[in-house]
RNA sequence: GGCGAGGUAGCUCAGUUGGUUAGAGCACAGGAUUCAUAACCCUGAGGUCACGAGUUCAAAUCUCGUUCUCGCUACCA
């Protein structure tokens, strides 16, 4: 879209069940908010919206790990997220959040429009009902007598003996594995967003239209995702927190909306409350073909932002996204970052440890926004390290765009009397105009990489500009005319006159860097215009390039820094922090975190640590399993599966294959000759073709390492455990 | 295992429709300089472009195979 007559901005909505770490800034919310910045600098009509994504399974369980509510989980985060992005120079026009009446109306509309045209499929089911936990039963939750095999253990959805895919309705004397009781039939129904319906649609608008500008791995996930059939999804479950369906949908009582369906919603009600609060009308930037849609987000959310997302808004009647620039993740310090191993630097660490310091200031903001756009994982996965960070600041941002504008000011006080000096059209050399022409071209190097979401590329052209002061002041070498003076002791004529040009020319540049670097380092450009003494309406994106930006006689600021360096010490304080917190995880533990706030994470979320203890059992129910020692001969690998091993294990009395879902915990070789605890009546079951007769014990830890469980000292296999 | 994205100097990354000695920044080395936060400026060293084969007059670039990394997905009783 080549000129737009408004632009929505959003950035992922972050999941509301704890704090965020800089991968996600880096992902998300800086290249988004620099893009904003940019545009608002162009005086575009703009909105940028985000908000706390506060619902799903996850909220509840992060409350019952916290010990309290839902409720207060959102509200204990929601005001801390909101604050470090404004501490960190993310200025949202509307911060909001979907526990909001506004979102839970909007997000019901929108499911209602669909819903009476006919874009959902509805499936009525008989489903099964726990009367004491009052609460339908997941297929998974259910158990019975497979029909197939007559197994007794198997499950709503499938049976573990035969393998045979079941529906709860086909077992055999069913039973709640919540409560232990026979579940009762209810009537329930279900609604789906059928996106095979749109495969076509898909196919032609982001495989064909945007095969060339969005980024190629944008396009690649789509292509993977579309490739492999899209199926209907759920849009509604059985669960008490969310948004719930409107009451005048039959049937839809105690049933709330999918929060992979609400979240994206939260998108229109956040603009929805910022028209309000501003007296706007939130429609066009919704429904206007010439709306620009862009979404920034992380790559976990392409699936949500390029497929899912765009058919309900196709079929709501609204615009589409004009471009989905997803980043990839960004690892610290050689290892993915990860909250469950506590691998990571958080915003809130980041804002206590250096914003929030006598030495600190906001200035120490615009650091983090530096190296962050630096080294923004834009193409591929990239990596923060501290001496990286340390390495970006004092030989980048301090030695050659902090120094250049302080050495102009100092020389400017010293040889022109702490005011802008006049330009003397006669005195100009060639080296003067080809460094005044470097600023409009600069100007149009940024302006066409940040319009094609090139965030570092353009963030080095503005450094670059610096750099090309520098070497203009040393080529022009004031400080040494300055020597050559009359009898009087001032400067001859022509000695002043290239002095005055010099630093005329280096103050004019010194204005550009404020205008350039003002998306990037929002923080920075206010100072520059204080030592400027000029207005903030000087950072006008058309002022960029322009040589005339500083009145001639205008006496200005003593010279302040920009930027502090950044001590060794404070670094490696920062990697004994980081060691000393980390879980440390020995092996190759697979670990799904991702780096980026996501909505997937939220419906199927696995968190380690606090589970609910499962309903009480009798002696008897205990007494059926039969658990034995038991000590691994034999390990392999099996063929074309990544989590499994084929074991041998010697029981005693026998030896047994049994095939276990833990190679990405252990090696074939570190585990064999361990002893291990066995169910060794546990049905039979096939995986990859391999009948495995029996289960090993583990246990899992906070990291999500497993531990085989096994007796102090070596005792004989076979040994009975009771 | 399937699919997708990658593997280019010590580090972070560019390399357009295949075309002369493969680029930049940082780090490093040498030189010069002192206005400046021991900063700046100049010069230099440093790469079998993951590996192997093929197409071509010509391959980092196209094709096939191998291998490694990341993501999605299957396998977890």
């Amino acid at each position: 879209m080549s000129n737009p007559k408004r632009y929505l901005i959003t950035a992922a909505l972050p999941y509301a069940n704890g704090l965020k770490h800089v991968g996600h800034l880096a992902g998300a919310y800086l290249p988004a908010d620099i893009y904003v910045r940019y545009l608002k600098a162009q005086k575009r009509d703009v909105v940028f919206v985000c908000g706390s994504d506060e619902h799903g399974t996850a909220i509840p369980i992060q409350a019952t790990k916290e010990g309290t509510t839902a409720r207060d989980i959102i509200d204990k985060y929601h005001p801390i997220m909101a604050q470090n992005f404004q501490d960190l120079g993310i200025a949202f026009d509307i911060y909001h959040r979907t526990s909001d009446p506004l979102h839970h109306a909007t997000a019901q509309e929108f499911f209602t429009r669909l819903n009476d045209n006919g874009d959902l499929e509805i499936k009525e089911t008989e489903q099964y009902f726990d009367e004491e936990a009052n609460s339908f039963l997941a297929d998974r939750y259910i158990k019975g007598t497979c029909p197939n095999c007559s197994y007794p253990g198997a499950y709503g959805d499938q049976c573990e003996n035969c393998g045979k895919s079941l529906s709860p309705d086909e077992l055999i004397n069913p039973v709640s594995t919540l409560s232990g009781k026979a579940p009762v039939k209810k009537q329930t129904r279900h609604w789906y967003l059928p996106l095979n319906r749109h495969e076509d649609f898909l196919r032609e608008w982001i495989l064909k239209e945007h095969a060339n500008d969005w980024r190629s791995t944008v396009v690649g996930q789509c292509k993977s995702w579309i490739d492999g059939g899209l199926q209907p999804r759920a849009v509604t479950r059985d669960l008490d927190w969310g948004v719930s369906l409107p009451e005048t949908v039959e049937g839809g009582k105690g049933k709330v909306l999918y929060v992979w369906f609400d979240a994206p919603i939260g998108y229109i009600s956040a603009t929805k409350q910022w028209a309000l609060d501003n007296g706007k009308d939130w429609r066009p930037y919704w429904e206007d073909k010439d709306t620009k849609l862009v979404h920034f987000i992380g790559k976990d959310n392409i699936v949500f932002h390029c497929i899912i997302f765009p058919v309900m808004l196709k079929l709501h009647g609204n615009i589409l996204p004009d471009n989905v620039p997803a980043n990839e993740f960004l690892n610290l310090e050689g290892d993915k970052m990860s909250t469950s191993r506590n691998w990571k630097l958080e915003m809130q660490d980041y804002i206590d440890d250096f914003i929030n310091k006598e030495n600190g200031g906001s200035q120490m903001a615009d650091v983090l926004r530096y190296y962050l756009t630096q080294i923004a994982p834009e193409t591929k996965d990239s990596e923060f390290t501290w001496k990286g960070f340390q390495d970006a600041n004092n030989s980048e941002l301090v030695s050659i765009f902090g120094n250049f504008v302080n050495r102009a000011l100092v020389l400017m006080h010293k040889l022109c009397k702490g005011k802008v000096p006049p330009l003397h059209p006669n005195a100009l050399t060639d080296l003067d105009t080809s460094t005044l022409a470097e600023f409009s071209v600069t100007k149009e190097k940024v302006e066409a990489l940040l319009e094609q979401y090139k965030f570092r590329d353009a963030l080095f052209e503005v450094i670059n500009l610096a750099r090309i002061g520098n070497q203009y002041m040393q080529k022009k070498e004031p400080w040494i005319l300055a020597k050559q003076t009359g009898e009087d002791g001032q400067p001859l004529t022509d000695a002043q006159q290239s002095i005055d040009n010099t630093l005329h020319i280096c103050l004019q540049l010194c204005a550009n860097l404020a205008v350039l670097i003002n998306p990037f380092l929002p923080f920075t450009a206010r100072k520059i215009c204080y030592l400027l003494k000029v207005v903030d309406k000087m950072l006008d994106w058309e002022n960029a390039g322009k040589t005339k930006l500083l009145s001639v006689g205008y006496s200005l600021r003593a010279p302040e820094l920009l930027f502090r360096k950044i001590e060794d010490a404070e670094i490696s304080y920062q990697l004994e922090k980081l060691q000393s917190a980390a879980i440390k995880r020995e092996s190759l533990v697979g670990s799904s975190e991702s780096a980026i706030t996501n909505t997937e994470k939220i419906m199927e979320e696995n968190t380690p640590g606090t589970l609910p203890v499962k309903p009480t059992i009798v002696f008897d129910d205990f007494a059926k399993i039969d658990l034995r020692v038991g000590k691994i001969i034999a390990a392999e690998k099996v063929e074309k599966a990544d989590k499994l091993l084929k074991l041998t294990v010697d029981l005693g009395f026998e030896t047994r294959t049994i095939v276990s879902g833990i190679a990405l915990h252990f090696t074939p070789e570190e585990i064999v000759g361990k002893q291990i605890t066995v169910v060794v009546n546990l049905a039979p079951r096939k995986m990859r073709g391999i009948e495995s007769n029996g289960m090993i014990l583990m246990a899992e830890d906070a990291a999500g390492k497993l531990h085989f469980i096994n007796p102090e000292e070596g005792i004989d296999n076979g040994s009975s455990i009771s």
